[in-house]
DNA sequence: GTAAGTGTTC
C-alpha cells in the first residue's frame, strides 16, 4: 500500500466501503483482496455490515460469485442490502436463476421484506429469464406496497415488459407513471420496434420531440430500429439529420444504427457512407455492414468486406460469425465453408450453439450433410435450434425419412421441446421428399400433442406438399378451411401447384387472391399465364402481359454466385426468390435473437495462413 | 458521516 506520511489513524468502517467501491469500479481484484485480508486481520467476527455488502460488489464485480457467497456466508444475519447485493450480483453475471433463488430465500425463510432496489435487481432477473408471470407479481407486490412511485423500479419493470413482448402490458405502465426520464421513453420506444409496431415507436419518438423532451443516444437508436423494421428510409434520413444536428451522429451505437437501418431499408450506398465516415469502428459497426450486404443481397461483398474487416485487425465476436457464415450460405461455396469452418475452430467458437446452427446451416446449403452432421454430433450442448437446423438440412437434400428419424432421436434422447420452426423444417423435409401422409400427421402432432399454433408459413407448406403431389383438391380444401385468412404464399404454393398440374381453374382462384394480396409482384402474374400458355388460350396470356406492363412490374433482381472449378463467379440473376429453406433459416435465427457471446477464447487472435483466407 | 438498483448498436 502507497503510505502518505500519514501514521495517526487507521481506514474503519467508513472508508472501508469507499475504497472497495473504488477497487470493484477498476476490477482492481487484488488489491481489494488486500482490502479484504486486512478487514479480517482486523475483525475477526462481527464484520460490518457495511463493509460486508461492499465486498460482496467487489467479488461480484470482478465475477466471483463464490467468493461473494463466502462473504456472504460469515454474516448470521446479512439485512436486505446485502441480500440485495448477491441478488444483484447473481444477476449481473447471468444467472439469473440463482438470483431469483437468494430472493426467495430471503422473503419465504428469512422474512425480510424487499425494498425497491431488492426488487429492481430481481426484475432484471426476470428480464434475463424473460419470465414475465414473476414479473407481473412484483408489479402486484409493487402496487400494494405503495412503491409504484419508484422511477427505476417502473424502468426496470417497463423493461422486463419491454423484453417479454408484453406491449400492453408495457404501454399501460408507461401512461400510469407519475414521473418519466429519458430511460421510460427510450424503453417503451425500444418496445415498439422490437415488437414491429414502428409507427408506435415512431409516434413516441415524435411525441418527445413535440414537448421538447431531452433524448439521448439510446433513445434514437431504438428510433432508427423502428425505421429499420418498417423499412422507412424517409423517416431514417429525418432521424439522420436530427442527430447530425445534435452532434449524436458520432457516437458509435448511433452510427452502428445507422448503418443498419440504411441496409435494411435496401440503401447500401448510404450505409456505407455512414460507415466510412465513423471515427472509431468496432466489430459491431463492421458487423452490421457486412450482415447488411448480405440483407441487399450482396453477399459476395460481404465476404470482401469480412476479409477488410480483419485486415483491420478487427476481431469477429460470435454475431459477427455468425453474419459471415450466413452470407457464405447465400452464396453456397463449399471451399469458402471449409476455410470459414476452419477459422471457426482456430478462433474457438467450436462450442458456440449459434456458430454451431450457423456452420450446419452453411454445409447443408453447400450440399454437403456429411460435414453438417459432423458439426452437430461435435456440439457438446445441442439446442433446439441446432436441432432445427440439422432437421432443415436432411430436408433440404430431400432425404424426408432421414430428417423424420433425427426428430424422433431428439424427442427420445433429450429434454429439448420442438417449437415452430422445427415443425417448419420438418414440413418442408416432408413435402421435399413427397411423404403426404407423414408431413400431415407432423402437422396435427403439432397442433394436439405440442399445443404450436401453425404460423402462415405452415400453411403454406402443407398447401405446397398436397399441391406438389397433385393432391389439389384436398389443398383448396385444405386453405379454405384455414381458420386465419390465407397469405400471398398460401396462395402462391396453390397457384406454383396448379401451373406444374395445368389447372386453370384453380389457378385462377390463386391468382385472383394473388393480386388482391400482392399486387405489385410480377411473378404471379407470370406464373398464370403460364397455365394459359400450355391450354394455347393466347388471348389471357395477352391481357397478361399487357396487365404487367400497364403497371409496369417488374421482377427482383437478386445476386447469384456459381462455382467453376477453383473461380468463382458472382452474376445478378431475374428471378432468384427467397426459398423456402432461407426462410426456415432466417425464422429459426429470429427465434433466438437474445444471443450472448459466451464461448469467447481470449487467447483467439487472427490465424489467418494459406488455407483460411477468406474469397 | 458510510453499503445494494433501471434503457444502447451487429
Amino acid at each position: 500500500m502507497v503510505s502518505y506520511g500519514i501514521t495517526k489513524g487507521k481506514p474503519d468502517n467508513y472508508t472501508i466501503p469507499i475504497v472497495l467501491k473504488a477497487c470493484a469500479g477498476l476490477q482492481a481484484l487484488e488489491f481489494g483482496k488486500m482490502v479484504h485480508g486486512f478487514v479480517e486481520k482486523i475483525e475477526k467476527t462481527d464484520v460490518d455490515m457495511f463493509v460486508g455488502a461492499s465486498l460482496i460488489e467487489l467479488y461480484s464485480k470482478c465475477g466471483k460469485m463464490d467468493e461473494a457467497f463466502q462473504v456472504f456466508l460469515g454474516f448470521s444475519q446479512p439485512d436486505v442490502v446485502m441480500w440485495t447485493s448477491m441478488i444483484t450480483g447473481y444477476e449481473q453475471n447471468g444467472n439469473a436463476e440463482k438470483a431469483v433463488d437468494f430472493f426467495s430465500q430471503m422473503v419465504i425463510i428469512e422474512h425480510l421484506n424487499p425494498d425497491p432496489i431488492t426488487l429492481v435487481s430481481l426484475a432484471s432477473a426476470c428480464t434475463q429469464l424473460s419470465d414475465s408471470k414473476l414479473g407481473s407479481s412484483i408489479h402486484g407486490f409493487m402496487i400494494r406496497r405503495n412503491l409504484d412511485y419508484d422511477l427505476s423500479l417502473a424502468n426496470s419493470l417497463l423493461n422486463l415488459y419491454a423484453k417479454t413482448g408484453s406491449v400492453n402490458a408495457a404501454a399501460k405502465l408507461f401512461e400510469k407513471m407519475p414521473t418519466k426520464d429519458v430511460i421510460s421513453w427510450s424503453s417503451l420506444i425500444a418496445c415498439y420496434s422490437h415488437n414491429g409496431l414502428a409507427a408506435e415507436a415512431l409516434n413516441l419518438f415524435n411525441e418527445m420531440i413535440d414537448r421538447k423532451i431531452k433524448f439521448n443516444s439510446v433513445t434514437v437508436v431504438a428510433a432508427l430500429q423502428a425505421c429499420a423494421v418498417a423499412c422507412n428510409l424517409e423517416e431514417g434520413k429525418r432521424i439522420h439529420e436530427l442527430v447530425a444536428r445534435k452532434g449524436l451522429e458520432l457516437d458509435i451505437s448511433v452510427s452502428t444504427a445507422l448503418i443498419d437501418m440504411y441496409m435494411k431499408c435496401f440503401s447500401p450506398e448510404e450505409a456505407l457512407d455512414v460507415f466510412e465516415k465513423m471515427p472509431k469502428k468496432d466489430v459491431v459497426s463492421w458487423a452490421a455492414l457486412l450482415s447488411g450486404y448480405s440483407t441487399n443481397g450482396m453477399s459476395f461483398k460481404s465476404m470482401g468486406t469480412f476479409n477488410t474487416m480483419r485486415l483491420n485487425n478487427i476481431k469477429p465476436d460470435a454475431v459477427a460469425m455468425v453474419k459471415i457464415l450466413v452470407s457464405c450460405s447465400d452464396l453456397g461455396i463449399l471451399q469458402q465453408a471449409l476455410c470459414l469452418h476452419d477459422y471457426v475452430i482456430k478462433t474457438g467458437f467450436t462450442n458456440n450453439i449459434f456458430v454451431g446452427a450457423s456452420l450446419i446451416e452453411l454445409y447443408s446449403k453447400c450440399g454437403n450433410i456429411v460435414n453438417a452432421m459432423k458439426v452437430f454430433e461435435g456440439l457438446k450442448v445441442k439446442d433446439i435450434v441446432t436441432w432445427s437446423a440439422i432437421i432443415a438440412g436432411y430436408g433440404i437434400q430431400g432425404q424426408g425419412r432421414e430428417a423424420l428419424k433425427l426428430f424422433n432421436k431428439m424427442i427420445e434422447t433429450s429434454e429439448v421441446m420442438p417449437n415452430e420452426v422445427t415443425f417448419l423444417s420438418l414440413l418442408s423435409a416432408c413435402s421435399h421428399a413427397g411423404l403426404i401422409e407423414e408431413g400431415i400427421k407432423i402437422f396435427n402432432m403439432m397442433l394436439h400433442k405440442y399445443r404450436i399454433k401453425p404460423m402462415m408459413e405452415h400453411y403454406s407448406i402443407i398447401v405446397d406438399l398436397l399441391g406438389r403431389t397433385g393432391e389439389l383438391d384436398r389443398a383448396l380444401n385444405f386453405v379454405e378451411k384455414m381458420p386465419i385468412p390465407a397469405g400471398p404464399h398460401v396462395w402462391g404454393a396453390l397457384l406454383g401447384a396448379a401451373c406444374v398440374h395445368h389447372k386453370s381453374e384453380l389457378g385462377e382462384i390463386a391468382a385472383k387472391n394473388l393480386f388482391k394480396l400482392d399486387p405489385n409482384n410480377a411473378g404471379y402474374h407470370i406464373l398464370l399465364s403460364k397455365i394459359y400458355a400450355v391450354e394455347k388460350n393466347w388471348d389471357n396470356v395477352g391481357k397478361l402481359r399487357d396487365m404487367v406492363k400497364e403497371k409496369r412490374l417488374k421482377k427482383m433482381l437478386g445476386e447469384s454466385v456459381i462455382e467453376a472449378g477453383n473461380e468463382v463467379h458472382s452474376f445478378v440473376a431475374n428471378d432468384r426468390l427467397h426459398s423456402e429453406s432461407d426462410q426456415i433459416y432466417r425464422l429459426l435465427r429470429n427465434l433466438n435473437v437474445n444471443m450472448k457471446d459466451e464461448s469467447h477464447s481470449s487467447n483467439s487472435r487472427s490465424y489467418l495462413q494459406g488455407s483460411v483466407e477468406v474469397v
